[in-house]
DNA sequence: TTATAAATAGTACGGTTATCCTAATAAAGG
DNA sequence: CCTTTATTAGGATAACCGTACTATTTATAA
């Protein structure tokens, strides 16, 4: 809770560990990833990040939240910078084109997660889902200053995500830029 | 090359293992599936399986084949009951429709393998991948009965695999029945 | 039947995993 | 300074993993 002042080591060494496991957990798969890679990369020893986290579903559910912070400050720096909501819808298809490498690679951070999270972690699988809803009640909100009603706008934000989940795993699979750029 | 003849034992045992891990790297993912999952499922003992498969890899690569040549009646089978593409192409949205359940449980079996093949294991990605291939070409082909030139209809195809799979990833995310009628 | 191959079973091994426990070190506060 | 807490390090553990190996049983075919 250190507000704006500098952070402490232990803070330190706790927000490096989330992000070396937030991009390992993104490139390799949660299961793929052990404890020791997450020492191996960050440079942190194996019984220091136990430390800070007693288990590995408690760095997954620190990197589910820290995913989420970076969300909502996203979405907000988007309202600050855009008035318009077709600007704002617009902002979100170019970030997906914007990423289009690192999806072509590992494809869409989020969908890739609750597929595996979906198969086998009910829990984690429900926490990971928030990040979704942080874009779908944003996206709604959007069509609602366009001026459709709630349930409708509401329709249209799942529908964009979906669009926008299917283009992420089709251009996994076939590794294709152009696929992108039909959005 | 047993033809039409009944299976020999070890056919049988052969594709029961093959059935079996089938169901579980569906349901369980292929990392989250062991050898003896696949035993004690099957009432295979493990090492009858090394028997019939050296390494789990080899499984799967079965398994990969077994789902092809699924997928390959499938679509003949289409081919010949309907004789208009625009039914066959019904056929195809009205699949997704009725394996409603199982996706809205554990997502589409072949976006869900390859994302998580995508992630670590480059080769059986390619070969995962050739699942897309057959639909992609067959639809293409439907696309094409209809009047679409070469690349527009193979582009309409993968544009509904894209479809699809965000269909998919939506429904399995949010646990939605409805999103999937929305076809 | 008898010889040969197919199929099944049991066990063992080396490596990795997540997690735990304890000791050592650094930081902080009085 | 000294005491207390925060942080780091390292090793131990128990379980599970994929795989290998060997022995046993069953089917096949001569």
């Amino acid at each position: 809770m250190s507000d704006s002042t500098r952070l402490s080591k232990g803070e330190q060494s706790r927000l490096h560990i989330i992000e070396t496991a937030n991009r390992l957990f993104y490139e390799r798969g949660y299961q793929q990833t052990s404890f020791s890679d997450i020492a191996d990369t960050s440079g942190i020893r194996r019984g220091n990040i136990t430390y800070y986290f007693k288990t590995k579903n408690d760095i997954l559910q620190a990197v589910i939240r820290h995913r989420m912070e970076s969300i909502h400050t996203l979405l907000e720096d988007w309202e600050k910078a855009y008035s318009d909501p077709r600007e704002r819808l617009k902002r979100f298809a170019q970030m997906i084109v914007n990423s289009g490498q690192e999806i072509i690679e590992y494809g869409c951070p989020m969908g890739s997660l609750n597929t595996e999270l979906g198969k086998n972690e009910p829990e984690l699988s429900q926490e990971s889902r928030q990040m979704f809803d942080l874009f779908r009640d944003w996206l709604s909100g959007q069509f609602h200053a366009l001026g459709f009603r709630r349930p409708r706008a509401e329709q249209l934000a799942m529908h964009l995500l979906g669009r926008g989940q299917g283009i992420s795993v089709m251009a996994h699979i076939y590794h294709d830029q152009n696929f992108l750029k039909k959005e």
